[in-house]
DNA sequence: TAGGAAATCTAACGTCGTTAGGAACGAGTA
DNA sequence: TACTCGTTCCTAACGACGTTAGATTTCCTA
């Protein structure tokens, strides 16, 4: 008994150590370097061995995934710690692409198409949540009625996505892109907010 | 003399026949069925030859790359002939997304990482350009002026960008993507509207 | 200590991008 | 017409990839 508790928490353990293994390879030598051959070996085993922890690789790379997400998440909650409410929208956006920055290979397997876009969304979930609610007690802070609140968060983390791609694309660098995240979330907040002003109605039409 | 040139004239054919070949197994297959020994087939030739005309297959893929934002571009001249000022710059968002979800494969080999920055960059200029010459009328049509018109710019193309990428990611539907890329081009405007109008001051500062 | 399950390895398969080396072709020249 | 030479093209191969089969070793248990 004690011993197959043993044999299942040194399964576990390796598990786990591939799992660091192939994660400080992404890391630091990128997406190119990520193969099974090189992983194994990291953790001085042959490759087959990984495949008995993992389905196929691209099971591994979920793995991966999933982690960068729930990183971006805690440093999320602590963005949302920030007392203000307006500024703690531009915080989540500056945030947001400053992971994308110090984690760009991790950032871009994050949100390669060749991870099944189910798995991709569900462990997205937890992330996209913390900007929802964000949205709501802003909303609710600014009298702005959302018509349709989903669709609003939606806008924000596409926005949010595809500023941060063009710094880990390279069409400009981190420091500019954290910027435009700002910017560009401060200018969509102020034109629901405008739009709620105008007209009686809940903007976001 | 007249040898010569046919022959050039037949190599440049290859060429362009093996280009259309690798755009037809792209759009249709995806991008896990570009290979050099299926592009070959297809233009009945061996692999080998493809090298002969590419130096690899970087240089075929950036080829596609050029072709799609040409395509793109064809598409955003299209919308900019919108005369109304305000629907011309919805009309380009949506029209964005549409080629995003018309063109998936496409789309994403014109945004993959593994296609050289500055190569990327160089081909998406000219319909970034477009953009740009939108968003200047725009700006004097409404009596707007941007602090920096190329931050408004990279602001409005990474917007759209991500929003189209929810789409190929297969988080939301195409025509839904439509809808929020159109009103995050509108919420931005009408927030740099609003921040203009309230002080005299420029927007975007 | 013998047996059997679990863990691990080596070897291999098929595919990929890519290159080397030689065969076939076709135009200009003796 | 026969020779030559550059171009074009193909077959075969290399190394690396993800992945699997089968043999071998390790280690607990009876």
């Amino acid at each position: 008994m004690s011993t197959s508790t043993r044999r299942a928490r040194e399964r576990a353990n390796t598990r786990e150590r591939i799992i660091e293994a192939a994660l400080h390879v992404l890391e630091t030598e990128g997406i190119a370097a990520l193969t099974i051959r090189r992983i194994a070996t990291d953790v001085e085993y042959s490759a087959p061995v990984v495949y008995q922890h993992f389905a196929n690789k691209d099971a591994l790379v979920l793995e991966l995934v999933a982690y960068g997400h729930h990183l971006m998440l805690t440093e999320f909650r602590q963005a949302a710690q920030e007392p203000d409410t307006d500024r703690r929208m531009t915080r989540i956006a500056s945030e947001y692409v400053r992971f994308a920055g110090e984690h760009p290979h991790l950032y871009q397997v994050m949100n390669d198409p060749v991870v099944d876009a189910d798995e991709r969304r569900r462990v997205a979930e937890p992330a996209i949540d913390v900007l929802k609610e964000l949205l709501t007690t802003w909303s609710a802070a600014h009298d702005v009625v959302l018509a349709d609140p989903d669709q609003a968060c939606e806008i924000l983390w596409g926005t949010l996505y595809g500023i941060a791609s063009l710094s880990y694309l390279g069409n400009v660098g981190n420091d500019r892109a954290r910027r435009l995240a700002e910017q560009a979330l401060r200018a969509i907040l102020l034109g629901w907010q405008t739009e709620a002003l105008a007209n009686g109605r809940p903007a976001s039409s």
